[in-house]
DNA sequence: CATGAATGAGCATTCATTCAT
DNA sequence: AATGAATGAATGCTCATTCAT
């Protein structure tokens, strides 16, 4: 189990803090973050725990870390987004982008999504409610009604659920996700037209 | 440490037991299950430990109690759902009394959506995986198109969201959920308008 | 497992004591004294750890009043031994007549020898020392020189250790005995020798 | 609580594993397996409970450990004696040996003695039925009878008893340990006698 | 850059025992 | 003659964290 008296050892120099999120990720995703040990990690990656303290100064900060990395895009989107116009365009291109950036770091959301207790106790977890509240206010019009502003949500919601629970929806990944936005797409259309139609 | 000689302890006999799943659902919904200690709610009950022990086997079993009590209506739905014909009057309804049943057993639901990490190592993760399977079985026409088949799930959850997430938009709770419900049914209807033409 | 809702329940009226040793007995030989818990003896009999209080005050009772029960013969041979004169006819019936009890009372020297260390430290410890010594005191001519009276105390253990270790020795159960008999009484007899020649 | 400033700690650096392997047989030895907690162990070292974890994996190792450091020597006896003409020589030879591998691990045998019950439940419970299996078939011829068989295996049993249950008999101890080795070897020369015999 | 050794706090679980009914 | 409900004390074990080297 895992390379030890072989010459991966040389190899893995300099780049440990990054191998620790690697595998931090991965089994923080796969088995939740309560459940990970940090002597679990250190395991995967034969060294021991004392040494992650040297990269980290606490588990937590670990998940900040991998957050921090993994969410800029997401950040740089939101900014993007507050300074285009409200069209519908905006919004559709915001969804478009919003989908492919999930993709990118899909470990990472399937870990917030099914770790959402966890999450909200950590450091993590407002920042997160920020940049979720961030997207919203961004497609939705405040003057819509609740339905409208229910489709909006719902949109975003409908790319979340694609991730993870569309996975046992038969057919390939890659229509699924092109149809998972598609249905994403309509939602935030409905919205806007009836937003319009209000005026 | 001890008594409490107010006279409580009179009433609390014989239903340990369900004090025991109410404040552990409690628990588990705020804390998460892993982070909610027997410790705790044996403290909230001014009980001991080793009473909850006496109550239910381990603190695994707590939880599938909650879960077989509390999610019987949702069995007898799905139940009801397999026996209708596959109209779209029968896809809706099941959605509208989904959605009743999902504010009955609010806390549970909320449980289960922010800590899937750990659910699916229990007992439960499986029968509530079955679950959600037997719901889009029925609201799922197999032969639709890819799209409409997430637009199909994405009712499933729209609902869901529409528990938690939509909470934090601005409104009146009972408003909120009729908005949510509508947009599920709207998901629904599109989907199996859709399917129709096909044929 | 054991008999719940059949008509055994009436015939087992009044000699639950009993029923408790018998069970309790077969455990602690099986287990162990510390590994068997109260618990598990009363599912068996399929009665409550409560039952169990109402006829005996604590566990150790449980084994004091088995150890009381089973080595009657063994204190009433020791009675026999003591007032019967010290010829080498007197040692080998005693013997003989050792052995025969052991193989009566079976499990519990079996439980005896296997978790000294635990009956020690109870309240029968101290008595079977003394039957052991009693014995022993027959057998032995304080005269005899060191050696014979280590025969003497191989006699007794080689009968102890024929009910328990020879067992994986191939051959018919009954000859065994007769085998490990001999041998004692071969011990016996060459530590009475040497004790005569020696005056 | 705490440190216990006198200079002893020290002294004690790097050999912890080995005196937490000598405090635990010593309790082991006095109370039982069962009956000694980890507590206890690490109160007697002023180390806390988690510093043993450190060195062992579980409660059970610790014994396992002590059993494969000490019973190495007997291990080697019986390859010794495997490779030896099955002469009468050979079998005296490996009871003495056999005799002073028991007095170098004493506590380690009393233990394993006075805890059978608990011992067979354990890992090394099988390696110690092997040993006991090997000594066996070196001493005993098969075609023997089987009294003398039996001889066979009290002679071990003799040597076992020798150095627990002998020890209440008054005598230089030193002497008590020759006469018990002399029983020993009386025993086997009475079977291999009878054997040539019967040839 | 990392290890070896250890800690303090906590956890789920089990046990013998008690007592009102 | 026995149960239901509970307790107090303990147990083996795990974890995140620390720190001298």
């Amino acid at each position: 189990m895992g390379g030890t008296m072989d010459g991966t050892k040389q190899q893995r120099r300099g780049n440990t803090r990054q191998r620790i999120q690697d595998v931090a990720l991965e089994l923080f995703a796969e088995q939740g973050y309560e459940k990970t040990s940090l002597r679990e990690i250190a395991e995967r990656l034969d060294v021991t725990k004392a040494a992650l303290y040297y990269h980290f100064k606490t588990k937590e900060e670990i998940i900040v870390s991998l957050f921090e990395d993994l969410t800029k895009p997401i950040e740089d989107l939101i900014e993007w987004g507050r300074q285009q116009p409200p069209t519908l365009e905006t919004k559709q291109e915001l969804v478009r982008r919003y989908s492919e950036a999930l993709a990118g770091a899909e470990p990472l959301f399937r870990f917030m999504q099914e770790n959402q207790a966890t999450v909200r106790e950590l450091r993590i977890g407002d920042s997160f409610k920020d940049r979720m509240r961030g997207l919203r206010d961004i497609l939705i019009d405040p003057a819509a009604d609740l339905v409208d502003q229910v489709r909006s949500v719902s949109a975003m919601f409908t790319l979340h659920a694609g991730m993870f629970v569309m996975q046992d929806l038969e057919g390939d990944p890659v229509k699924k996700r092109e149809a998972v936005l598609e249905v994403a797409l309509g939602l935030i259309e409905q919205a806007h037209e009836h937003a319009r139609g209000n005026r």
